[in-house]
DNA sequence: CGGAAAACTGAACACTGTTCAGTAAATTAC
DNA sequence: GTAATTTACTGAACAGTGTTCAGTTTTCCG
């Protein structure tokens, strides 16, 4: 039954073939001037060959979303290694910013998107690419707890504060809702304001 | 002169209509579903006619973002004659978050859609929404540096700091990237960490 | 080779924002 | 009061979108 496995092998190629022409158009052009029949055009397939293997778009960039998850989690991957608690905290700021300003459209389709967050997937298995990141941000706050900083605070509500609050200035500033401020200084001004966080948090060791 | 007048009026008049008819549908069924044609059946106009009185749609949605934004001073304008001004701080944040999840649709335009700021009004004269309400917070914050507060941090940095952390949160819950969390607890987790954030200041007093 | 199964596609449907030539109405000029 | 002009408005079209489905092509197995 060598055929059966080929073409299973086959279909799994195109499918990839497809996720990863959407994923480069996205990187190149942005959410809104990726569409199907740009992306059949891509990959030399009919713009309804893609709905054989997609149950609709938004399937599709959710599945685009995790491949930009999976690059995502490889450059936060150090940060466990990192021996203070407080700099793994900072790293995690600066490398989640970091990623939000050099890949703009993939963190619009990561964290800003309705769309893939309507697929059947997401509502039975629930929000898994998401859920690591958010671990990973409670584990880091944990170790930091351990050395004394959060104080009795829950590790999920700190993890809340500071994801929401990068989250947010990065949100505000790719909308282009940090217009009340020159234009040059937006990202250091949020890169201040992230150091400024962290010299709160760390003011106040108990 | 007085037709000219009447003609002027009766201009601004259809404007208006073409505005809050948008704001309605806004309201009622969310910017993907607020489609020109629609809003020009509503007054019972050819979908041409909006565009002898809007640029383009997105010029319209600004104008509509106005509108919002003017809902939104009106239950924020009490802010400054709270007493404490950690209480105006609080009321901001409640208020702001309040009003977020109870107009999802009109926070969507306010906050995170690109729509509204692509357009010329914006691009010459700067968002002049967004400036107030970040000035009014920049006010509560000084107000809270004067009697101790956010230590010898710089105003807008420290405002910078809370609107995103707030925007943040609601952003994230309406895009439901709050997935990994209780769908029960979601908002009431939303105030706690709002009223931790607040606790985290209150114990910084200088 | 013939028939069944799988893979693929052209064309259509119902939408979208937007434009523009052409019509209808109101105002001004004579 | 009528003719000319300006203003207001619209029908129809263009180019695009996601999506569906009948029908064709290709692949596989007996």
């Amino acid at each position: 039954m060598g055929i059966a496995e080929r073409k299973a092998r086959e279909k799994e190629e195109l499918r990839g073939k497809i996720i990863s022409a959407a994923l480069n158009m996205f990187i190149e052009e942005g959410y809104a001037k990726v569409s199907i029949r740009k992306i059949a055009e891509r990959v030399e397939y009919s713009p309804a060959t893609i709905y054989l293997y997609f149950q609709n778009k938004d399937e599709l960039m959710f599945f685009v979303q995790q491949e930009a998850f999976d690059q995502f989690f490889e450059i936060l991957a150090p940060v466990l290694s990192l021996q203070d608690p407080i700099e793994q905290l900072r790293f995690m700021g600066r490398t989640y910013m970091d990623f939000g300003i050099s890949n703009p459209e993939l963190y619009d389709l990561m964290f800003m998107l309705q769309a893939p967050m309507n697929v059947d997937e997401v509502k039975e298995q629930g929000w898994e690419c998401g859920f690591e990141t958010f671990h990973l941000l409670e584990v880091v706050i944990q170790n930091c707890q351990r050395v004394g900083y959060f104080a009795e605070k829950e590790s999920h509500i700190a993890a809340i504060e500071n994801w929401s609050m990068v989250h947010g200035m990065l949100s505000l500033f790719l909308r282009d809702r940090f217009d009340m401020m020159p234009k040059e200084n937006r990202k250091e001004l949020m890169y201040q304001t992230l150091e400024s966080h962290l010299e709160l948090i760390k003011s106040l060791k108990s």
